[in-house]
DNA sequence: CACGGCGATGTAAACGGTTTCATAAAATTG
DNA sequence: CAATTTTATGAAACCGTTTACATCGCCGTG
């Protein structure tokens, strides 16, 4: 395939007058210019990326570090990345399903040289030694940090309180047996979530020692198994709060199976508010959280470290959880109601 | 940073007996070797992938170009291609939301010389020429073309027959009112799916013409919308089937919302079986095709392409799209299990 | 008219690796 | 022990760009 020099030759200049035309037309005469974009054309001539980075190490990439790519929830921010990514003229260099620390750093070393900057998502991966030895080389954005790295910006959802008014609001109904279906261990996601559950259970005077959590994955089939240990439970909790929609889901499922009705026997609140959540049988209440938007920031984080003034700061976001009230919580009580005339419809 | 020639330096050696270690770490001297790995650790040399691929016109990375990213099919999608890529060692450049042609053929040489090859699906986009044009210089490998293209790859879900399936499923259950929520006019998906919808009417003796399609775009506000469209028809069609799960939620979101019952008032099918379709109330009958393993193979594919005998013939693969059966159609219809006593449970 | 400045272009040196070829030392062979 | 092969390494070319610097007319100015 054609070179910059098959160009040249074709047009009868310089290689450099070539390269001056792609990318300072204004330095090139235009009578040479015109010659020269139509000898590209004949030739056919793209040129090639990977000299170019070479040259002048800049490759107009970001890299993506995701844990996995389940779920609407990861779709959703690689869209958001990809999109203002590309606004801007940039691509995506992807890679998922990082476990261990020696993983996201191979990861990273494939990249470098290929990519301007590494905005990385690694809820349970990645330890904070390993995210600094990343960023001595590379600008480094951390989508949903569990931790804080030095001189890396960050982008995090507000998992705490979005937890706690999902919880509250189920308080607030009058619920006292809220149990919970928990996302895994040492996913910082689900930790927040599962401490400001615990906040809210604290704040209404329960003991969140005593609280009933399940555990799960995030995904739709350990909400179901979760959920039919709950639902079994005697005396079955009133309401669950599922740490994602997804298990949320497979809550609603298991509840159909056994014929306990939501919101009637149980109000079930989920988190995420994805797409479908607003379909539901019943509609779900849930905490939305604009994934979209948190890749979006990412890459505009990013942006600002790689473009602009080099002693940019390390940027630390929050994206506001807020509650989205549907009709899998019902109404209140009859105790609440009882006890809070406020809340009588 | 660190090049091969820090390295180099500081073991007292050539920058050649430095790459050799990191490639052919058999041509050096076990000594050697491990001095030049002591270097390199101390130097905390990390290789520069752009210069990498510049000498070696490899760059273990694979280009996917898709039209966008929404919803769960496209995200299993790359799920597929990721994990099947990493196995055996390739990155992923990812670059969505390509409209025309113009816009897949900048996409593509964006990435020249970064990647080894292309996947990409386009189902409303790029022409076949397009598609040539850029197969003049990376092996292609496309996902559900509306075309064939000369040397390429190709892996396709077999839409007609999976809505073919579908739609005889619910003849089968008695219905002759059978709507459609269609996909995006132009989608090759979309298109094959409607197709199928048609001959499996046509083949039931019902005129396809008559048939009742209601525009979509596989999102569920649009299939909310022509749900309520649907429902509020007289007569209402006693079956629709919705040319993506998505819309087939949204409709049954619309049903909800109008007091329509399904199955008893009207019978659903959708199509993808994405994750939650089961735990849907009620539970989703649908056409299961493997989004992942169409990444997968499609990687599979371009694998063969890049590392196997050159002359590799550009493979064309038909994944099955298979009918589950689960609850929202129901029973068969009285009409019918008079018609056929087949039919009577 | 000599000269400084400017506009247009070419020359050549990077960028950071891999790889061919040459070479020297060591090992093998008859 | 000489001849030959093998092993280990280095020198240098090359991949396809960008860009600093040099060159060369040409124009306007004093």
């Amino acid at each position: 395939m054609a070179t910059i020099r098959d160009v040249a030759r074709a047009a009868g200049v310089s290689i450099a007058t070539v390269s001056r035309v792609f990318n300072n037309q204004d330095l090139v005469n235009d009578e040479t210019a015109l010659r020269v974009m139509q000898a590209a054309v004949a030739c056919d001539y793209w040129p090639n990326e990977a000299a170019k980075s070479l040259t002048t190490s800049h490759s107009n990439a970001f890299g993506v570090l995701l844990p996995d790519l389940f779920g609407e929830f990861y779709s959703e921010i690689i869209r958001g990345i990809d999109h203002r990514a590309r606004q801007s003229g940039y691509q995506i260099l992807l890679s998922s399903s990082h476990a261990s620390n020696e993983d996201v750093l191979n990861a990273a070393r494939a990249m470098l040289g290929r990519v301007d900057g590494l905005m990385m998502m690694t809820p349970d991966g990645a330890s904070v030694e390993t995210v600094e030895r990343i960023r001595k080389r590379l600008p480094v954005v951390l989508l949903n940090p569990g931790f804080l790295a030095a001189d890396c910006g960050a982008v995090s959802v507000d998992n705490f309180a979005g937890a706690k008014a999902a919880t509250e609001h189920l308080l607030g109904l009058g619920h006292r047996e809220i149990a919970m279906i928990a996302g895994p261990a040492g996913n910082s996601d689900a930790d927040g979530r599962r401490r400001g559950y615990q906040a809210a259970l604290a704040g209404f005077g329960l003991d969140p020692a005593r609280a009933v959590i399940e555990p799960g994955d995030f995904r739709e089939t350990a909400g179901h198994a979760a959920g039919l240990q709950l639902l079994g439970r005697t005396p079955r909790p009133t309401a669950v709060f599922a740490a994602n929609d997804s298990m949320a889901i497979g809550l609603l499922g298991a509840a159909r199976e056994c014929g306990v009705r939501v919101p009637e026997d149980v109000a079930v609140v989920g988190f995420d508010d994805l797409t479908i959540a607003r379909y539901l049988n019943p509609p779900l209440t849930t905490v939305t959280i604009d994934a979209y938007g948190l890749g979006r920031r990412a890459v505009a984080l990013m942006l600002a470290a790689v473009e602009g003034d080099a002693g940019s700061p390390a940027v630390r976001e929050t994206l506001p959880a807020v509650l989205t009230v549907r009709e899998s919580c019902g109404t209140p009580r009859r105790a609440a109601v009882a006890q809070s005339p406020l809340l009588r419809r």
